[in-house]
DNA sequence: CACAAATAGTTGCGCTCGCAACCGACTCGG
DNA sequence: CCGAGTCGGTTGCGAGCGCAACTATTTGTG
């Protein structure tokens, strides 16, 4: 065998940061994907689209595709699915027909104001389990690298 | 607990953790994708399989669907692939020949020692942006999350 | 020893997604 | 105005993935 002064570097994917990164996120999702999948019916880009108009009336895919940074195309069979099932509304703008004003329908409203305790509560748990400082120090972490990364809106 | 006195309670995506957190594991994906696939052809199940069979020797597919946490259907088409570039080799195993011994080839650990260096050195850039002190609490958060959510090896 | 249950790995199928192409609407320079 | 370029949004298509079913082998139980 070859006998480097350096042992070959290796790499243990279990310490490697983005794949943990990768993991925990899955893992994190999969925690809430009951929530809004088994209770609801809404797959991740609907829920994510749910949330987003939910808090900004009247916004337009473009926007929800800017702020969940989805493609556009996943918002638009998002948003063609929500109203299929009539949770969402939409209308034409007055000052520029190619976009179309999206807001949450009656029973939309509903759903959200059931969905996002649900989903708050879901977060609180899973933050639980750091205790304040761990959770303070966990998210300026957080915060450093979405900054790095430019991933702010 | 508050009556309607509150608002409606709202929830804004941009300050959800679970997303956050997927938004950030996307981006860091982002930021390494160009080095195994651009460089070397591999995808992400591709790379996982090689950093894993880099670092463990003579493993079989369970072991690393288990290790990478990835369903056994993409390591199974993970390995296929990377057996047609030569970049592993399997071998039937003596003590039960439903399991199959899989290691680098020749080429294979050639690139793996490439691709090692490189993977590390991003890793170390995306981690600069923290000092020591956020670096520690950031990683002590991410430990009790996985911990928490039981995905530790 | 025989047969049922479990296990390693592969494959058919349907679903989701991103890319690129597209459609209709707006804009702006000439 | 008119045409080129741009922009909001949709759709056809191919790639990748998970589920479930399958093959081949091993293990457990009577």
């Amino acid at each position: 065998m070859t006998a480097r002064s350096t042992p070959e570097q290796t790499l243990e994917l279990a310490a490697f940061v983005p794949f943990r990164l990768n993991r925990l996120a899955d893992g994190v999702s999969q925690h809430l994907a009951g929530v809004y999948r088994k209770r609801f019916g809404l797959d991740i880009p609907q829920w994510r689209v749910m949330a987003t108009v939910g808090s900004k009336h009247d916004c337009t895919a473009q926007y929800i595709a800017a702020s969940t940074r989805m493609h556009k195309t996943r918002v638009s069979r998002a948003i063609a699915e929500l109203e299929v099932r009539q949770l969402i509304e939409r209308a034409s703008s007055s000052d520029d027909r190619r976009q179309r004003q999206v807001r949450l329908s009656r029973t939309g409203r509903r759903m959200y104001s059931e969905l996002v305790p649900l989903a708050l509560e879901r977060e609180a748990a899973l933050l639980s389990c750091l205790g304040p400082e761990q959770l303070a120090g966990f998210m300026v972490g957080v915060e450093t690298l979405e900054r790095f990364l430019q991933l702010e809106d």
